[in-house]
DNA sequence: CTAAAACTTTACAATTTCTTAAACTTGTAA
DNA sequence: TTACAAGTTTAAGAAATTGTAAAGTTTTAG
């Protein structure tokens, strides 16, 4: 299911946008302010980030640069709302990372197509680059550096995020400790003995301990 | 990325060369003397090693010499440099476990595609090597460290594991007791006259007794 | 600058694997 | 038959490896 996010702070528009998008069949969800928006952003993962330019406190733009900032937002397409006026806005909104604008009044016509395309854009990338693995009951996103077990999120930090994702590379072969310290550390980090063993124990306690076997002095596999 | 590592004495050669692997978009270490080179070899791991044969105190052949002696670079490529009119060294260089050698002068263009090359022909040996190999009823999956025998894994640790390996690299082939003990555990480890057996007969437990045969006051073999 | 999160280390506990010692078999030659 | 040589089996405990909680350190976000 595609989830599009909105941060506008105006309640009509919210609400029409909303209407139309998810007569569409797409999941939406809604935000007042440009913080509540990156806050949600960060919880649910969209796809695609609708943010209105003029807004108190925080604009969109400040709200786009703040979330490109996160590499788990590099690859989210997010476009801006404009009102006819303002389009000397568009450049600023390119640079800070946008990847399109629509301009008010808005056409539900306009819109949905516009998303579409959009979201069609992104999918022949993602096809191009990297794909979502799944393993099991696994979905791991690189571009949102997210676990997704059904509906359910795991985050899970760098390092963690970068050791299942070694494992789940090849599933089922089994990757010695050096093989995955030097994969994942490098040559010049200097970790101790105990490092990797806490990495995979953090890992079992977030997605399940089975899924990840010991062979005993010799390394760690994915079992599916 | 390919690493790749040149061990020359002169700046100009390690320049030289540097510049045009860099070119070809890999990762390039140098450095001036066979000591030097060891050690970084062993901090960057490189896919390839380029060595220059003559050279001051260590020189490429020993060092060469060396690094085979670690696991670790049993499967990094080798590769020589040599002086036109010192091509007797051929023979001692592959002695050692050389992989190739480029002969002084070195043109760019030889230099390049003979890297590629030597890096192709690994991975396909990588390939190779990830076969599963299949005797009697049983699949050998290095990989993971696991046998199959039909739809029934079996889980071995990992002396047992390396055990049933050896015996099956040539089946049917008798191994003495020294060639295991060689082979398995090494110059630098004393072990007992009974841990061999056990061993065989954990093996035998868990594998089905017929494959192993005894030959007594000779050794064991795998009968297929 | 502070708090929180991420990462690493430490110090033991727990577990698995390996080795050994000793009793038991088997084959064979005197 | 007996004695010996070689191999097998068993079970115990040594050794090696990994797991864990908690504390310490570094990095990051606000």
């Amino acid at each position: 299911m595609t989830k599009i996010l909105i941060v506008d702070d105006e309640e009509d528009i919210l609400d029409f946008l909303s209407y139309n998008l998810k007569k569409e069949g797409f999941e939406v969800w809604t935000a007042l302010n440009g913080m509540d928006g990156l806050e949600m952003a960060n919880k649910i993962r969209p796809q695609l980030i609708i943010l209105d330019i003029m807004m108190p406190e925080i604009d969109g733009i400040e709200v786009c640069r703040r979330l490109r900032e996160q590499p788990q937002f590099h690859s989210t397409i997010i476009t801006f709302l404009t009102a006819r006026d303002e389009d000397f806005t568009q450049i600023k909104a390119l640079d800070v990372g946008g990847d399109d604008y629509i301009a008010k009044p808005i056409k539900p016509q306009v819109l949905i197509s516009r998303v579409k395309a959009l979201l069609r854009r992104n999918k022949l990338e993602e096809d191009d680059n990297e794909k979502i693995i799944e393993v099991s009951d696994l979905k791991i996103d690189r571009q949102r550096v997210q676990v997704l077990r059904g509906e359910e999120i795991i985050d899970l930090p760098k390092k963690e995020f970068e050791l299942l994702l070694l494992l789940v590379s090849r599933p089922g072969k089994v990757f010695t400790r050096e093989e995955i310290y030097h994969k994942i550390w490098g040559s010049d980090v200097i970790v101790g003995d105990r490092t990797i063993d806490v990495h995979i124990r953090k890992l079992r306690e977030k997605i399940g301990s089975d899924q990840i076997k010991t062979l005993k002095g010799i390394g760690y596999k994915f079992d599916f």
